[in-house]
DNA sequence: ACCCTACGTGTCATTTTTGACATGTCAATC
DNA sequence: GATTGACATGTCAAAAATGACACGTAGGGT
C-alpha cells in the first residue's frame, strides 16, 4: 500500500489536484517507473489522506478543480517512511519484464522479434525522457521539479539496461539457433 | 491479472510444485524483478488453471506435493500472450524505486545516508545474482534454466542501473548541498 | 452558435491481493 | 525420543485495484 506515499510525495513538491496526480500516475515517469495508478484509485485515496489530516484542501479552481497541499502531518510521515524501515523485501509488479523473461518459451525467431520491438519501444521512450530532462535545468532536490527531474533520469538509465539486456539475449538466442 | 502468465511460463521450462512456484515468486528473482507473490495467491491461481486445462497434475510427491506441469493449451496461451497484445502500458508496482524518486523531500543529508544505503544493498543482490548466474552455464532459451538465467542476467543490469542512478543523484545533492 | 476535446471529479460492482490463521509431514539435530 | 525447522498446501476475511459507468465544465476551432 505505498499509493498515499506517492501522492504524499508528489505534493511534497508542489501542491497539485487529483487530476494533475492521476495523470502523472497513469501516463507519467512516476506512474511508469514507480507506481501506475488509475484516477479510480486516486481520488478516494485522497479523501482518506485528507481525513488523516496529512494533505489539506487548497481551495477550488475552475471546473469544479481542487487543490491539495501535503501538510506539517503529511511530510513527517512520509520522511518517516523513507528513513526508518529497511530496505526489505518490497511490493514489485513489472509486466514489461516478466514479458521478457517469459521469452524464452517462444521459439528464437519469434523471440529475437519480440526483442526488437521492445528495443523499439524503449528507444522511443529514453528519447522522450531525455526531451523531459532537458527541460529541468540543474534544479535538484527541492524546486518544483526535482521530482521529475529524478524520475527521468532514472528512467533513462533503466530503459539502457533494458535495451543491453534485449540486445544480450538476442545474441544468446540467435547462437542457440545457430548451434543446435 | 498477469500472475497466471507468470505461473505459465515457470511451469514452461520444467515442471514445478506449488510451494517450488511460491518461493521464486516470493523470494526468487522473478518475483523481485518482475512479478511477486505470496503462496495465498499462487495456490488458488493454480487450481484455476488446472479448471481451465491450461496446466495438468503430475501426481503427488513426498508431503502431499504436487507437481504441475504446463499443457498444450497452457502453452498456447502463454504464446499468443507474449506475440499478440502490443508492448502497451502495463501494469507497474516498483516500491524500491518510488522511495529513491521521494527522496528529494528529504533534506540532502539525509537522501544521501539512503541513497548509501541502497547501493549497498543493490550491490550485495548483484553479486548474490551473479552467483547464481554462474551456475547456469550457457544454458540460454530452453533447457530447464533458460529462465532464471535471463532473470538473473536481467537482474544484475538493473542493479547495476540504479547503482548508477545513485551515485549521480548523490552528486546532484552534495553539488546542491555546498552551493545554496 | 455548435461541436469536440481535454479537463475534472466521482461511484460502484467485480476482481485481485494481502495477512492471519490452520494443519500436517519429513529430516536432521540434540 | 523429542524438538526444531524447512517443506507443503490450503482457507477466509479484509483491503486494494480495476473497469465500467456517470456527470458536468471551460476553451478552441469551424
Amino acid at each position: 500500500m505505498s499509493l498515499p506515499h506517492a501522492l504524499l510525495g508528489l505534493l511534497a513538491t508542489e501542491p497539485r489536484s487529483g487530476y494533475e496526480l492521476s495523470k502523472e500516475l497513469a501516463e507519467g515517469p512516476v506512474g511508469r517507473f514507480a507506481w501506475k495508478a488509475g484516477h479510480t484509485s486516486v481520488y478516494p485515496e485522497l479523501n482518506r489522506l485528507l481525513g488523516k489530516g496529512l494533505i489539506a484542501d487548497r481551495g477550488e479552481g475552475p471546473r469544479g478543480r481542487r487543490t491539495y497541499a501535503i501538510t506539517d502531518a503529511g511530510r513527517r510521515e512520509l520522511q518517516s517512511w523513507l528513513m526508518d524501515d529497511p530496505v526489505g523485501p518490497s511490493k514489485m509488479r513489472n509486466e514489461p519484464v516478466l514479458r521478457m523473461f517469459l521469452l524464452s518459451v517462444l521459439d528464437p525467431d519469434d523471440a529475437i522479434t519480440v526483442l526488437r520491438r521492445v528495443i523499439d519501444h524503449v528507444d522511443a521512450e529514453a528519447a522522450e525522457l531525455r526531451r523531459a530532462r532537458a527541460q529541468y535545468g540543474d534544479t535538484v532536490p527541492p524546486g518544483p521539479e526535482g521530482f521529475g527531474h529524478l524520475a527521468a533520469e532514472y528512467g533513462v538509465r533503466a530503459d539502457q539496461a533494458v535495451r543491453e539486456w534485449a540486445l544480450w539475449a538476442i545474441d544468446q538466442l540467435g547462437r542457440h539457433r545457430s548451434t543446435p
